[in-house]
Parts: C-alpha cells; structure tokens; sequence
DNA sequence: CCGACTCTGTGAATATTGTTACAATGTAGC
DNA sequence: GCTACATTGTAACAATATTCACAGAGTCGG
C-alpha cells in the first residue's frame, strides 16, 4: 500500500498527482466525518510543537500518547487523506503538519468578522493567537449606537445595518459571535445572509444555522455544569495527598475532550 | 411505565423513593454516557430559558427544535436518570429544570480556584454569569511573583507553592486553568494532588488528567481552524444574498455543537 | 545482506450512539 | 364518557466510531 518507495522524507507524496490536488486527498470515498475535522486541529498543534522542540519524525503511538488518543485513531483518521508515513519509522514531522494544514486550508489566510463589541469581543480583537495562526480580523460590528463609529486599532466599529453590504465586499466567510443570547440568532441570520458559513458562536444559546453553514459553540458555563455531575456522584480517587503522581495515565477513555 | 398516576406537575415523583436519592436516580443500571452528561446543561439552559418566557409546558418535540436536536433523543437521554413526562403534555417546564439541575448537581454551589492570573483569568474572575450559576471563584493563583499578593476584589493572588494546602483546605474541587500552555501539565499535575477533580482548560495544548479526574478545553483557535476545512471544500449553499432565509432548518446533523 | 524489530494502513470485529416505531397513557372537546 | 389526537418511554434496529490485529514495508546494527 505504501507507494513512495524510499526516498528522505521531504519527497515523500501521497499519491500519483504529486503535490497536494485541493486537499481532501481521497475524500473522494465518501465524506469525511466531522469528528475526525475536529481532531485534525489538534494533531496540527501538537505536530507544531513538536516542530519547535526540534523532533523530526513521530509515530503514532508516540504522537497519541501526548494526546490521550490510540495509536489506531490517528493512523485511521490521517489514512482519510492519504498515507503520509514510513513503516518502521512513523511521520516526518514538518512533512505531516504541512499536510494537515494543507488539509484544513489553514495555511491560508482568513479574513473574519466579530460581532458584538463587548467585554468579550475586545479581548478577542487582542487575542493574539488568531492572527499568529492566519484569522484576521478584518471587520467589528455592534448594535449599540454609541459604540458605532468608535475606532479600535484601525477598525471602525459598525453598525448592523452595515454587515451585509461589508462582509459581501471583503468576502468574508468567518464571524465571531458575542453578542448577548437574545440576538444571538437574529444576528447569526443576518450573517448567513451575507455569505457566512463558519461561526464560532459564544452567546449561551445554541444557535441555528442552514445545513450548507457551521457553527461551534464555545460556552463555560456548560462545560463546568457537565462536570459537576461527575463530582457529585463519583467519590473515587486517591484521596488527595495520598497516591504519588507519576502520572503515567493516559486520558480517560480515548477521547479528546 | 408512568408511575405517578395523575395530579399536578408539581406532586410528580419520579419513582418509589420520594425525593431526588443523591441524583443519578436511575443510574445504577450501568453507566451513563458522557455525551449525555454534557447534554444535560443544554437542556437545563433552554429550560430556564423557557421557564423565564414564562412557558409552563414543553414536550420533546419543541425543545428539540429549540436545539437542533431529535425528541427521541431527548427522551433517551432524560430515561437514563428517570421519568418526568407526562403522555399527551409533556414535560412541566419548572418541574423538569429543577430535576436536570439536581442530577448535574448545578443547584448547589461550587467553590472554583482559577490558576493563572493574565487577561483571561481576569476576564473569567468578573464574569458573572459563572457567580449567577453557583460557582463561586474563591482562589487565585499565579506564578508571577510581581502579581502574587496583589488584591483583586476581595481575594489575594497567592503563589503556587500555596496552591496544595488553600486548596484542600477550603475543598476546591474544580479549577479554571488560564496559563499558558507551557506550564498547563505542570499546573493540572499540582491540582490533582491538591484534591481537584475537574478542570476547565484554557490553555492551547491537550492536559491530561488521571481517571477519576474531568477536563474539559476551550480552544477558540481549533474551533475555528475545524471550520476552516468545510469553507475550503465545500461550495455549496445559496450565494449570498440569494434565497430567502426562513430559517425552518434545524441543526445540520441532529448532533449539537 | 541478514535477522530482529518497528511501525504503517486497513479489513474485520466491537462498541457506542442515534433513530424508528409503537404500545401505553394521557389530553381535550363535546 | 367517548372519540380523536398528542406525547412519552423504550425495545429493536441502524448508523457511526473505535479498536484489534496483522500483512506488508521499512529500519537498524553488525
């Protein structure tokens, strides 16, 4: 099955149409579950620290134990796209993040726009993670009046009747949505009409989107509430203090998350 | 299979032993997946939503549109811990809040140490909504020793060395991790010896936890980079600004998030 | 070049999650 | 009280996701 029959890691390619089609290598057999999208990003960002701790080459069993992922899930889900590693040896690390990032279309730029210019979406605008990794923020709407027109960095704050016409003409694709619950969907309508299809949603409701568009939802709040469940009910563990930890434990049950 | 034979909502026992035994109520046959624990908290969000409006009554079928989400499988997932409905009404709105709320334990209140006191610390100190569910921050701590012993509301920035022994003392059993992600395995290793049992990870790098131990991580960054793939291969959809939005759709897939 | 070892990619088996479909129960109008 | 209708809880089924396990390739030291 492997096709690249030697050769340094560098000309390793992973099928006859040498350099990467479009990404989605051999999405053509059948569609790609979104659960494995979602881990892509994470294998991505360990295989960048791992470039920055200056390792050359990984397996998979190596790559899931920093994970808390089986060795098995990430061969199956990278084999999704093609076959980038060498039996006896595992993955070449800048080869694979070049290729999952290939994969997911971020080593490009993204222009995206934040909506709502709260408490949240200011420290957002800051987040200097997102531009490092390819968002820019390009574009901050808010509905209150008296924050219209304010200028932030180089950003004009504007108003709601103006997202259509802007996110049009800049052509942009991603929002930031932090705006309180109650328009949080009216606002996510609005921004589908203008051409959105990705949003990352942090109101504490769970909005809806057209089946051609997709959101994440990222809230706290409902994050700490299903774990208390678990607190309140298990009653297993060391008690603290006793019990050294070597921490040769591996995550919990295999999944991210 | 409905026990309580008639009366109002407000007498409805959800079996034999009156009164929520310790929640989990109907627990003991076998474990409960997960992934409906961490469905719960949306529930219990839309229902008090619900409850505010007013709404007195609520089948499965209008809170899974709410939600994107199917009414058997909302009904699978609320069988797991007991019967609240009624046939031909549904389920009483308040009713079944208060019986969600005291399965996840989120009608108690939390004691929670945030590790890592920079912009997001900050920013998670003073959000309120946390304060308004029941979890009350009541620890601090950095490792910048210019920042330790600062005030901030009435609490001190204590240092790590100080972490194991405030927190077993006041019983901290979960934990906001807000540093970077160079030092988040170290931090998580020093509160699980300190007696915390789920932690809410900010940091951009995968923490892993012994198993009788939670953690849950916030990413904005891979939540938008696992949207990325679709806008750069998909290509479907309306253009915008053609087609009017209705929106009768539900959630993509039946899967929330 | 050999032999012992490592590690990938994947078919098959298993485990987990979600949906369908319906009996049982209750509602509501008259 | 009777009839038409609504809705639950769940068994059976279907679909998804994960793991097992191994053939095939490649490594590595001498």
């Amino acid at each position: 099955m492997q096709r690249h029959s030697s050769g340094a890691f560098a000309e390793m390619r992973v099928n006859a149409e040498d350099s990467i089609p479009s990404s989605a290598l051999r999405a053509d057999e059948g569609e790609i579950p979104d659960i494995v999208i979602r881990r892509l990003p994470i294998y991505a960002r360990s295989l960048k620290y791992l470039a920055e701790e200056g390792v050359e080459t990984v397996s998979s069993g190596e790559l899931g134990n920093r994970l808390g992922v089986s060795a098995a899930q990430i061969r199956r889900d990278l084999s999704y796209f093609g076959e980038f590693g060498k039996q006896g040896k595992g993955y070449n690390v800048d080869f694979l993040l070049s290729q999952v990032n290939a994969i997911l279309g971020i080593d490009k730029e993204w222009p995206v726009a934040i909506i709502g210019f709260g408490h949240l979406g200011r420290a957002l605008l800051h987040y200097d993670a997102l531009k490092a990794q390819g968002f820019r923020i390009q574009a901050l709407f808010d509905h209150n009046p008296e924050k219209v027109g304010q200028k932030v960095d180089n950003l004009v704050i504007h108003s709601m009747d103006e997202l259509p016409a802007l996110l049009r003409e800049q052509k942009i694709k991603m929002a930031i949505l932090a705006v309180p619950a109650g328009g949080a969907q009216e606002a996510a309508d609005a921004l589908i009409d203008a051409g959105v299809r990705a949003i990352l949603n942090y109101a504490p409701i769970i909005v809806q989107v057209p089946p051609y568009a997709r959101i994440r939802h990222i809230d706290p709040l409902v994050a700490l509430q299903s774990m208390t469940y678990y607190l309140y009910n298990d009653e297993e563990g060391p008690q603290a203090g006793i019990g050294r930890n070597g921490r040769e434990y591996r995550a919990r049950s295999g999944k991210l998350d």
